[in-house]
DNA sequence: AAAACGGGGCG
DNA sequence: CGCCCAGTTTT
């Protein structure tokens, strides 16, 4: 759910979420129609479902038990690095940095004031760990990441001000080109993604007809229609039953 | 390396 | 309105 989206928006999802799906059991034995629902509009579908098969593959290959260290949640559908080493470090203690678009702002202004690519980011990263705490320590560079060192920066008042490359050297910010720095999104308004949330958003409250899909789209060109449920399919996010639409089981 | 992918909060 | 967000996957 922190895979692009805010924190502050997550938590109140990510509580009844899991109190709809304690286990990842839980999670795998239900249907992805549930998951998806019960994900609601927190966006991005393909997480959820990625989420929904990773579970499926922690039900079947792990006995249930999330596993402990990075090279195998990193096989897990939808865990890439980041999420890979933030549960490492978070929930099971392990010695691994945590690099997300925070962290690489901080690592790229505050000690190499320079973009970075994805080596150099995650070697720094790595070096700069201490020998104990190593999960508080990576909470407090999101936190630094989150409350100072922001796109927008906050220098005069950041608690690293005296020790920040960037703040001694000057230049144009390296941040936004460097390696796990989120890049900017398009549009959203008017764009595929926000036409797919609004099919989404219909299928959620059941299965539904081309005729009906296509009253509440009449203003979006019945070929842009037919290409956007058909990527909804091919994500394996959305089925076509006998002539009409509902969320994939 | 670049594009695609949701949605809501805030200035 | 425009910017921003605890990224991952596919091309």
């Amino acid at each position: 759910m922190l895979q692009q989206t805010q924190t502050a928006r997550v938590i109140e999802p990510w509580t009844i979420f899991l109190q709809r799906f304690p286990t990842p059991r839980a999670c795998a034995d239900a249907p992805l129609s549930s998951v998806l629902t019960v994900w609601g509009g927190l966006g991005f579908p393909r997480r959820a479902k990625a989420l929904h098969t990773a579970a499926k593959t922690i039900r079947d290959e792990f006995q249930g038990v999330v596993p402990d260290d990075v090279r195998a949640l990193r096989g897990l559908s939808g865990v890439g690095e980041y999420t890979a080493n933030a549960v490492a470090s978070f929930a099971f203690g392990q010695r691994v940095a945590v690099l997300d678009t925070n962290v690489g702002r901080i690592v790229s202004r505050a000690i190499a004031n320079k973009s970075l690519s994805v080596r150099d980011a995650r070697e720094i990263a790595q070096s700069l760990l201490p020998r104990d705490d190593v999960a508080a320590f990576n909470q407090a560079m999101l936190d630094l990441g989150a409350q100072y060192c922001r796109s927008t920066p906050l220098c005069e008042s950041c608690p690293v001000r005296g020790g920040c490359a960037w703040r001694r050297h000057g230049g144009a910010d390296p941040a936004p080109t460097s390696a796990g720095v989120s890049r900017p999104q398009g549009t959203f308004a008017g764009s595929n993604r926000q036409i797919r949330g609004r099919v989404l958003a219909m299928l959620r409250e059941g299965p539904v007809s081309w005729t009906r899909l296509d009253q509440s789209l009449s203003e979006v060109t019945m070929e842009r229609r037919e290409l956007i449920v058909r990527s909804l399919i091919d994500d394996g996010l959305v089925e076509e039953v006998r002539r009409r639409l509902q969320l994939a089981k």
